[in-house]
DNA sequence: TATATAATAGACAAAAATTGTCATGTCATA
DNA sequence: TATGACATGACAATTTTTGTCTATTATATA
């Protein structure tokens, strides 16, 4: 399995860029970047898309690894994790759905 | 479809309390309670686990609410929000096997 | 109508979490 | 051993979250 920062690190290598270049060309100190590529930092929604831009990646694929990601992190140690992924899956459709009904009374 | 905020109503209303005498109850101030009867506010974990306790309730469903809610908080206005909880689960599921692996080397 | 009670709303300070940077450490290799 | 690339740790700055206080609204009732 490939996380976020590992597919960023492989981008990067395979440009045979460093650190420090690819860090200045999305403005981001290089100590972020190595962090962010060994997943001890997470990074922002606008790092990724400068990230995504930078390397020519697909922005929508990098975005959902990214955001999914984050989400394991922060419920990973939750016992009701999967049954809560669950409920915010519910959740979405159904506000989605109080939207619409809301757009054509 | 009910919310957390909505079920804790229901208790407090099938208890006949107050605002008032739930928010002393577990400590916090009534606005908060109101708040988050409402869903204006998100609970804090411990708000939580105090509540259950107070109500009776069954907590591993009130937590697994909750946390759903507050994923789907978090998430749902990205254009990406289904396909990073099924991101989630994945990652969830193999660094739990990650884990496992490590114990019984 | 005046008063009392319950709930809601808004503003803001306190606290906590996240983010970015700098200085230093490690490792490989020239 | 000197240099370059990357990693690490500590900390300050910023942002977000949380809790409280005060004011407002709504409703019931004397």
């Amino acid at each position: 399995m490939n996380t976020f920062g590992q597919k960023i690190r492989s981008f990067r290598e395979t440009d045979n860029l460093l650190l420090r270049e690819v860090a200045a060309a999305i403005e981001i100190d290089q100590a972020l970047l190595s962090k962010i590529e060994r997943s001890e930092r997470i990074a922002t929604k606008k790092q990724v898309l400068a990230l995504s831009d930078f390397f020519g990646a697909d922005t929508k694929e990098l975005l959902t690894l990214w955001l999914g990601e984050k989400i394991a992190d922060e419920i990973e140690n939750e016992e009701v994790a999967h049954e809560a992924l669950r409920v915010a899956e519910e959740t979405i459709k159904y506000r989605t759905n109080q939207k619409e009904k809301k757009l054509h009374v």
